[in-house]
DNA sequence: CCCCCCCC
């Protein structure tokens, strides 16, 4: 059809100036609903003359019914019988009281010219701010699927929302972001995750950063801030929350440190807009998507794969501090064993403060997004930096594993896919001291064997047991006495008057099977002897005959201990160290129900 | 522009 309406020539810029127009033409190109107080909604037109657009014109409400009525629809024609046009809060508000349609969208199909939205004397992004907060800010929508437009091409459902035609307006599916199409649309998303604050230093220079994991109904994307941005965002950028992003960089997504979804990321820059959404706003955007493995399922999963994992936690292991050995990092971890419809369990590690935090000892669902699988002792999963984990997450599948778990798992047997046979379920094996002590034990030679075992000291060396070491923050070497009154360490390269003492003890430990000599280092010393170092100290020294004492009331006495057997060559002799990791004292009601789950294990069905 | 994601 061809079209033979004129457009009034420059008729939105006349208006904004304030001048009066008998009757002008103007192409519908869009409008949005507006909730008005006590059900009064309000429309607001996109108006265009074909050079200019804008979103000023108000409908009166006596026309309300145009819209439903298909009436007035997108791409329509109209001619704007009576008009009023006010100036409000510096803001020109044009409203129209009648109005003639002397085409209809159907009739007419497609966009006259090619109108660009009109901006009162400043950019595009100016006229955004200025209306931050107001319901100006808010994104529009073309009408296109409600207005009975089947018949007009739309070449994708998910056509990005181009709202009155106007790019400060429109928004676009994470999905349709790569880095040619993204200068100028924003991106309407949920922030489902955000990372610390960090800084780095390297040859390159130094900085800091924060990432957020942002979502929306088409796929996920990370954006990361630097520098001063993160001062501009990090704060006001809240976990759950949507909002639109405008100018921000994209570039490829380096596949082997992201764990979300995408070929691509974003970058936050000195130019890029946000605006938080209102609940309304956000109400299309989903809370958070999982892509769950059954738990069952991970015992094929290959190590390092990133999954989303919901599970009920079937226990809590204790807090536990040590020092990575690479790093020198001092690491907090928890272990939870989590358990699902496969009547399956996991152990999964959580870190830091989330290690700290957790002590829902509820059998909380636990959902994870983006967990790492290990293949440590089976299987397990370990929480990383990314990962995020809600308690309880009103999700139809935390639901139903509710119901599973209240009625059925509860009072099911099911098994672990990660060895746990340890109280707690720390992941490591239970072993008799024999199994492990033997000169081709294969774990030993290679990187370490560690187990469980429920012994009884025996014997401890009384000699050397206590030692003087540097006072240093983070150094625990033994000191030279240079009988001056001053100690040296080697390894700091200082002499100091003072010193700390420090246990390190050989202790003889016995099970059913065998014993062995094993180191006991501070703190596990400390268990031993029940006093804490630096009184040991002054008595090994001072009087040899209560250290004695000491030593005789620590012997048999049973613990469960975790050691570490390894392979070492001295004197160019190989011979197995063991070392004691860890030493608690024997839970009896723990340790019978491990003894007693064996002994099922060993029945006959 | 980061890229570390841990331990046993």
């Amino acid at each position: 059809m061809v079209f033979n309406h004129k457009l009034t020539e420059r008729g939105v810029s006349k208006l904004m100036r304030g001048e009066e127009l008998d009757k002008p033409i103007f192409q519908i190109l869009g409008f949005k609903k507006i909730a008005g107080q006590g059900g009064s909604d309000r429309y607001r037109l996109n108006i265009s003359d074909g050079t200019h657009s804008h979103t000023f014109a108000m409908l009166a409400t006596q026309l309300n019914h145009m819209i439903p009525d298909g009436q007035l629809d997108n791409f329509c024609v109209i001619r704007a019988d009576k008009i009023v046009s006010n100036a409000v809060s510096e803001k020109r508000v044009l409203i129209i009281l009648e109005l003639t349609v002397l085409a209809t969208g159907t009739e007419m199909k497609v966009k006259i010219g090619n109108p660009v939205q009109f901006v009162e004397g400043g950019s595009a992004s100016q006229a955004d701010t200025s209306h931050a907060g107001s319901n100006l800010n808010r994104p529009f929508r073309v009408v296109q699927e409600s207005a009975g437009h089947a018949d007009r091409p739309t070449p994708n459902p998910r056509k990005w929302d181009t709202g009155f035609g106007s790019d400060s307006e429109a928004v676009m599916p994470i999905r349709d972001i790569n880095p040619y199409n993204s200068s100028k649309i924003g991106v309407k998303v949920r922030v489902t995750n955000k990372g610390q604050v960090k800084t780095w230093s390297n040859s390159r220079g130094e900085g800091k950063l924060f990432s957020m994991d942002l979502l929306d109904d088409s796929g996920e994307i990370r954006m990361t801030a630097f520098n001063q941005q993160v001062d501009q965002m990090y704060e006001l950028i809240k976990v759950g929350c949507v909002y639109t992003f405008r100018n921000f960089s994209v570039k490829s997504a380096n596949k082997n440190f992201s764990t979300l979804n995408n070929d691509y990321e974003l970058s936050a820059n000195q130019d890029t807009q946000f605006t938080l959404c209102t609940d309304a706003e956000a109400s299309d955007i989903p809370v958070v998507s999982y892509e769950f493995v059954e738990i069952a399922n991970i015992e094929v999963a290959e190590k390092d794969r990133i999954i989303d994992v919901i599970g009920v936690c079937k226990k809590i292991g204790d807090l536990q501090t040590f020092t990575a050995r690479t790093t020198n990092k001092e690491l907090t971890k928890r272990d939870i064993v989590l358990v699902d419809k496969t009547n399956r369990e996991i152990n999964l590690t959580l870190w830091g403060k989330q290690a700290e935090d957790f002590q829902d000892d509820s059998n909380p669902v636990v959902a994870v997004k983006g967990a790492k699988v290990s293949d440590y002792n089976g299987k397990s999963i370990s929480c990383m930096m990314s990962s995020s984990m809600l308690v309880n997450p009103d999700i139809p599948e935390a639901h139903v594993l509710r119901g599973w778990y209240d009625n059925v798992g509860l009072h099911t047997e099911s098994h672990s896919l990660s060895m746990s046979r340890a109280p707690g379920g720390t992941g490591t094996p239970w072993k008799l001291i024999r199994e492990a002590n033997t000169m081709n034990n294969p774990a030993a030679q290679d990187k370490g064997d560690y187990y469980m075992c429920k012994t009884t000291i025996v014997a401890i060396k009384r000699d050397n047991a206590m030692y003087r070491a540097c006072p240093g923050e983070k150094c625990n070497k033994k000191v030279i006495d240079g009988g001056n009154g001053f100690f040296r360490c080697e390894k700091c390269n200082k002499e100091s008057s003072d010193f700390k003492w420090r246990a390190m003890a050989n202790v003889n430990f016995a099970d059913c099977s065998s014993n062995v000599w094993a180191t006991c280092f501070q703190e596990t010393a400390e268990i031993v002897f029940g006093l804490p170092s630096e009184t040991l100290g002054p008595i090994s020294n001072d009087d040899p005959d209560q250290f004695d004492g000491i030593i005789k009331d620590a012997a048999f006495k049973s613990y469960i201990v975790k050691f570490r057997c390894k392979m070492e060559t001295y004197n160019s002799e190989n011979r197995l160290k063991h070392s004691v990791l860890e030493l608690h004292p024997v839970n009896y009601a723990e340790y019978a129900k491990k003894l007693l789950n064996e002994i099922k294990e060993c029945a006959p069905a």
